[in-house]
DNA sequence: TTACCACACTAAAACGTTTGCGTGAATTAT
DNA sequence: ATAATTCACGCAAACGTTTTAGTGTGGTAA
């Protein structure tokens, strides 16, 4: 018998283990581990023996051990910016469905946007003996060497939302292209020319494909791109402050921009925010669409339009793909960029004045 | 050498073992381990020949093979309703960053307000080898058995929020009646006298005390609580048809409500939403005050008055309680209750029509 | 010299599994 | 009847660590 760790205090639980079926039903240790694993080297009156006393005492394989055996440990990392962020939370949610329903425990950190913690948190999941990692960058992240080593020697890792090009593995991105494409177009459509960009740091993989999408949009509408109107706010520490700037500075401008495109779940609400603070109305002053996964939108003063990541699929995708990975037996060669549709929903905040 | 959990195709990467140490030196795997450990058994030459090899050769212990060996885990495990709730993802980001710090990881489960989901992942995360658990109840929960057993049998438990009476252990909580007496107070100062209250299910203890919260503030006002006032709706699915039924009720009564009180952040938001689809202005029509944690409620339509829940402090005294549980030499007798206090953010939503 | 002790280290068991190999008995083929 | 094969099971090593119980050396006290 052993105790349930974290169960040493007033221990009148005892654990059965296999030794103990061992004993009791006068067999050896070896043979009730195949029994109980179904082996075709014990006969089925022996099999239904153990299995049934097992069933019986309530007898579960001690997890740790089992791990220390297998060199693995059925459970998997998960690097996120802040878990504090319902685009994350909601990425989180999907994972954590499909990890627990596969025997797969997910243990969580939060870079809160820093490339030290990023670094560390990745190291410290390794050394918790991870069997796969799931990491979504932060916006410091400029280059991806303590993933590299990490990558080269085996350990399974697939990419989500804020992905590296440095890296070949699965990822699972949202269609950031054309969810930008289509909120720029929309504006376009409703009657605005003058579409400032607020968005991230210059260089997320995110940012990259959604200033892409913006420009785009533009340019098939024969708008001219404006450098002055697209503006970089790292988020992270000091988002708003930084934010401020931007807006100072676009509002600024000769012919400051009838309508704000933000590319960043946190920079779209902050910019709403700056607004109402400021006394500017949405839509009358400025338009905005952003992207943002909030389940509040409609609620919202005034209710945003706003491009959908789905957040939940992302996350269920991305812990299929490293799962797939994981139980590959050989080494995989072929790596996948999942892209996963983006929506569109339209609300109050960008009708035309 | 041993290969990573994880690192297994293609293991360029070896990690070092004690043993490889122990050879490499020229010493016995015994005395390697008392080194790393600073034992006074070993001489300080041979010690610090052992940890400056450890450390040029990036030495890690293998923690499955510790937690074997001394029957520990340290892993904690965590159940909440939903991680996409912000307030819980308040909570978990406290958690995390204490846990940590502290050496610990963090296991995340959700019921998604179910009850078999709370036992299975109760039972899940012990099989597990959890060191200890945190949890808050589902709405569902009747009863704590799956609980009880385990809590007799030693394990270290803490309850945050949702928390249950009939088991004594440390508990963190917000101060749910006299965040709920502010809320009410302030209806009452504002001017209204006809407040309604739509609350969860009623066996949860938050329920019970904002209840309480409730009648005690419409009591020193000389206000009588009507029943018919007082609208129950558990949260877990069809939130929004229990929620939109409890209006119709509410607002068919003869003297319908001029002013809302909601216990829950989920049925705040929820009734906010439904109180548009209706075409009701807030707080013109109907007033309204909830609890909530959303870190958008300035920006709602119209900003929202708010009982704010210390939710990362409460993560973070929760942990903390737990982690005092965990590392405790002798059974603990003792224990205690945190109250922390909620915040009254007065907003547009509550300003007298 | 003998007995004792501190010192610095080692051997081996233990944690709970899994698994390759060995073995005796029963069965089948020759 | 003997040999070959299959069957059902046991032995023991292994995973990487911690820890208990030694062991041998050298020094000190009687």
């Amino acid at each position: 018998m052993r105790t349930i760790a974290g169960l040493n205090k007033c221990m009148h639980f005892e654990v059965i283990t296999i030794r103990d079926i061992a004993r009791e039903l006068g067999l050896s240790v070896s043979t009730v581990s195949k029994a109980l694993r179904d082996s075709h080297e014990i006969s089925s009156k022996t099999k239904l023996l153990v299995q049934d006393y097992a069933r019986e005492h309530n007898y579960r394989p001690n997890p740790i051990a089992q791990s220390l055996k297998q060199g693995q440990s059925k459970s998997i990392g998960v690097v996120v910016p802040a878990i504090n962020n319902q685009f994350f939370s909601q990425v989180i949610d999907g994972i954590e469905s499909v990890a627990y329903s596969n025997g797969y425990n997910v243990i969580i950190t939060q870079t809160h946007e820093r490339y030290d913690m990023e670094v560390q948190n990745v190291e410290h999941l390794v050394h918790r003996s991870i069997d796969g990692l799931l990491i979504s960058l932060c916006t410091e992240t400029q280059n991806v060497e303590h993933l590299q080593k990490l990558h080269r020697q085996g350990l399974p890792i697939v990419f989500f939302d804020r992905v590296s090009n440095d890296i070949e593995t699965h990822k699972v991105i949202a269609d950031n292209y054309k969810g930008a494409y289509d909120a720029t177009s929309h504006l376009l459509e409703t009657g605005y020319k003058d579409i400032a960009h607020i968005t991230s740091t210059a260089n997320a993989s995110v940012t990259t494909e959604r200033l892409a999408g913006y420009k785009q949009a533009l340019a098939d509408a024969d708008v001219a791109v404006q450098n002055d109107y697209i503006k970089f706010c790292p988020n992270g520490t000091d988002l708003t402050a930084k934010v401020e700037t931007a807006l100072d500075e676009l509002l600024a401008l000769n012919t400051p921009p009838q309508a704000l495109f933000t590319a960043w779940d946190t920079i779209t609400t902050t910019v709403l925010a700056l607004l109402h603070k400021r006394g500017l109305r949405v839509p009358q002053d400025i338009a905005l669409v952003g992207f943002s996964n909030t389940t509040l939108a409609d609620i919202l003063n005034p209710s945003l339009t706003a491009v959908h990541q789905p957040g939940f699929e992302m996350g269920k995708t991305a812990i299929e793909m490293l799962l797939a990975l994981i139980k590959a037996k050989y080494p995989i060669e072929e790596f996948e960029t999942k892209v996963l549709p983006t929506q569109l929903f339209v609300r109050a905040s960008s009708v035309k004045a």
